[in-house]
Parts: C-alpha cells; structure tokens; sequence
RNA sequence: UCCGCAGUAGCUCAGUGGUAGAGCAUUCGGCUGUUAACCGAACGGUCGCAGGUUCGAAUCCUGCCUGCGGAGCCA
C-alpha cells in the first residue's frame, strides 16, 4: 500500500492507500460518516460506512474532533460528487492525537480572534489558498528573473544610515552604535549592478509608520530589481513583462486556489504587457475633469485618487514623471525638463493601490551631490554610495514590488494581513 | 496622530431603563450522500474596566483600555 498526499490521490483512482490527516470538519448519520480530510497538500472526503468498517472504526470516525490528526487508509474512487473528482471509501482509521475543544470552529469569526489565532487560522481552506499563491508568485518570480540573467543579491536588513530619510525607521543597537532595520535595500542593490550588471533582492523591509489601512504592514517582503544600462523605459519594460509574468504563473498553477478564494479569473486574464501609461501632469488633469478640486499640481496623489486613475484602466497603470519635489534625491530628471523626474509608480486594478515604485537612478556625480545636500541629508553616510557615480558611473534603472500587495491583488483577498503567514501589524506583534 | 464605529456565553451576534437571549462549538440521543449537513435535549454569563445618575443600568452620563474601518505616509 502507497503512503500518499491529497494532492497526487487521482493517480490512485482504484487503488488503495494511506493518508496522514487531520479532520478539517466532519458529517455523519447513523449509518455513515463524512470526514473532511486535509493533509496540507489539499482536502479530500473520506467515506465511512458502517456497514464496511469494523464497529470500533465507525465509533472512532462518529467521535472525531476537529482537527484531530490521524492516518487514513482506504480506495481512492472517482465521484462526481466531490469537488475535486475523487473521494477515499475509507477501511481504516488510526488516531494520532486527538484534537479537544479546536478554537476555530465551522461558523463566522471576527477578525481579533483570527489574528489571536494566526497559527492555526493557516490550515482554513482560505488561508492555505492565499499562502499556495504568495508561494507560486515567489516561484515565478525567482523563475522569472533568472530565465532573464539576473543575479540575486542580498543587501543588509541591518544598516547604518537611512537610505531616504523621510519614512521611519526600526532603531535599534548594534553593540555600541546605533543600527536601523532596513526599509529599502535599494542603495545596495545599485552599487550590486555595478558588479553583476542585472541583480534582483528579495527580503523583508521594516516601516516603522503608523500606518493602519488594508495596505499597510509594518514588515513587508519586498523584490528589487537593479539594471546597469536600463533607462527609464527599459525600466518599465521589465516591470510589465515581470507583472504579467507571474500573474500567469498563477492562473497556470494555482486555478484551485483562484477557485478557494472566488477570485474573478477573467479579470486575471487580462494581465498582458503592455500596461497603459499616464504622466502625472495628465493624471492631474484627468482628476480635475473627474471632478476632484483637492488637487493641484505638485500634491501628492491620496488613496482615492489612486483609485480613480486605477479604476479607468482593465490592467494596472504607470503613473510616470512625478514632480521631482514629491521624490527622492536619487531619481533622474527628465532630459526636456527640471521639474519632474523618470519615475513611475505601477497602480493595481480594483483598488489594490501601488504595487510598484520605480526610477532610473541619477547617475551624474555633482549632480547627486547637490540633491543629497539639497534634502539636507548627511554627505559621509552616503559616501559610499556617491563613490559608485566616481568609478564607471552608468545609467541603470530599477524598481521596488511590493510582495503582500501583490499577492493581495491577485488572490483578489481584500487585506494584506491575510497575505503574509504571521503579519506584524500597527498593534500585532503576536503570534 | 486624526475622524468614525464597536466591546454581552468559547465564537458570531440580538437585547436601548424593569427576571440575561439566539445560532454555532462542546456533551448526550436520532438519521445511509452530507457540503458552514440536519432534528431533539443538556451545558454555558464579572454584559471591556473605573466612577456617576436612578427605587432599579447591558441599556443613560464621564473617563480609561482594547479592537475594527478610514485618512495621512508609503510597497
């Protein structure tokens, strides 16, 4: 007999075999018994009949609690009935441990007890899609970057200065000295294109924001890619090549999970570079026809503006060349124009806001000396870094993706605190 | 940090001045195709905390705590 998983039982059709399990639910009546089975691979129904097992068997599979754990044996049969094709008409049941008074029960829960509940919440059907999906966006995207030469480099969590100053960062000791988490990788990540010409990061980030919306998490996993002779539009080529990369990826490889979760598939279908493109100055006038009067040239976009831009495109949208006011010191102005500079930010369908935060880097030494002065932010700290514009200096461009809100966006869930196994959110640090 | 909403059984909620309620979970009984199974019964309470008004407070008032939603900032 076969010790197998849920998710290969169709090639068993006919066959017996053996199943570690826990009871994700179960249904009986006096002469047969349904146990909802899950092994972490998936879920199958098991059929107990009375009538077909040894009394003791039936008794154990009428008694089972929730997520009691147990090996199953029995043949796998095809059933119209099931929704994933198969079932096991089960001959044997073994209990490992039995499960008492499992928190989480069948009905609706607030999201408090959820979150108190984190570790277990995982094995919900719910939960396991969304973390089957954050994992194949994750395949794709490591996939994706080395089908195109790309090269993982790994920056810092730990570092010594702040790379834009303006958000908050974690403080913390690094034995005598001062030391803050990182919240980019970026500036590393350019003097790693120096060296290996196409390079890629993949980590988590810390925000020490007092941020409290559905797109907000205080550590965030975030990719940064980094290319050596990319300008701005070789830029947003790759950003609409990689999007709709892994968006297929995830409709070839995880239709169940879609399917788990609800999300409108058709919506997904529709994820094909090239993605539409408005500059700022456009965008601004879009929003005054719109009928939006909160805004004028040289304010920063609030979330319903976002919306409002997103929700008049089918695919995301670059909103490019930001006023150079709004930005960091390290993005390169426009060649016609002072003002603005070759930025864009990629904004999701449906409300799942920006995903993507992109630029081409300055690459003119006084000229990066003067914005970091400009931005009154400590010349020896970025050294370093002014020492890649004094050696070789190149053009290179290269963007940050946001990996909860994405996984966000596709799984179609409406928070990214469902999207990451154990969320540090503005007042959850626990479990 | 600001604005709004909420806190009652293990969970989700109803109860808006007069004996503390329902569904689910749990336990017991019934049922051969259930899909949040169903039917019957039992068990289950410091009504967030502190103070106040009142003959009487889950209910009205004040303060505090916690959570949720949104804003700002950002991925």
């Amino acid at each position: 007999m076969d010790k197998v998983t849920i998710s290969e039982i169709y090639k068993y059709a006919g066959k017996e075999v053996k199943l570690g399990a826990w009871i994700a639910n179960k249904r009986s009546s006096g002469k047969i018994a349904f146990l909802q089975l899950r092994d972490g691979t998936g879920f199958v129904q098991g059929v107990v009949v009375k009538a077909d097992v040894p009394e003791e068997i039936f008794q154990l599979a009428k008694s089972i609690t929730q997520e009691s754990s147990l090996y199953v044996t029995g043949t796998v049969t095809e059933d119209t009935r099931s929704p994933l094709g198969f079932e096991i008409q089960v001959s044997g049941l073994e209990l490992i441990h039995q499960a008492v008074d499992y928190p989480i029960t069948p009905k609706e829960h607030g999201t408090e007890f959820l979150m108190d509940h984190r570790h277990l919440w995982l094995r919900s059907r719910r939960q396991h899609a969304v973390m089957k999906i954050r994992n194949e966006i994750i395949r794709a995207t490591y996939e994706f970057f080395n089908k195109n030469a790309f090269t993982k480099v790994d920056p810092p969590i730990l570092t010594g200065s702040a790379p834009e100053g303006t958000t908050e960062l974690f403080h913390t000791k690094y034995f005598d000295e001062d030391a803050f988490l990182s919240q980019s990788g970026q500036l590393y990540m350019e003097a790693a294109a120096m060296a290996m010409g196409k390079v890629f990061s993949f980590g988590p980030t810390f925000r020490a924001e007092k941020s409290k919306t559905r797109r907000h998490l205080i550590e965030f996993w975030m990719i940064e890619p980094e290319m050596a002779f990319y300008d701005f539009e070789d830029n947003l080529k790759v950003q609409e090549d990689y999007v709709s990369y892994i968006v297929t990826s995830v409709l070839e490889n995880c239709p169940i999970e879609l399917k788990t979760l609800g999300r409108d598939t058709e919506k997904l279908e529709k994820i094909k570079a090239p993605f539409p493109r408005i500059s700022y100055d456009d965008a601004i006038k879009f929003l005054h026809k719109k009928g939006f009067n909160d805004i004028e040239w040289g304010d920063d976009f609030g979330a319903p503006h976002e919306t409002a831009i997103a929700e008049s495109f089918e695919k995301p949208v670059f909103i490019t060349h930001y006023p150079k006011d709004l930005k960091p010191f390290y993005m390169q102005p426009a060649k016609d124009r002072d003002d603005v500079v070759l930025c864009a930010d990629l904004i999701a369908p449906e409300g799942y806001g920006e995903i993507i935060g992109g630029s081409e880097r300055v690459h003119d030494y006084e000229y990066l000396k003067e914005q970091i002065e400009k931005h009154n932010l400590p010349l020896e700290a970025y050294k370093w870094y002014m020492e890649l514009r004094q050696y070789g200096s190149v053009p290179h461009s290269g963007f940050g993706l946001g990996l909860e809100r994405t996984v966000a966006w596709i799984s179609g869930v409406e928070h990214v605190r469902e999207t990451i196994p154990f969320p540090r959110l503005l007042n959850r640090l626990y479990p």
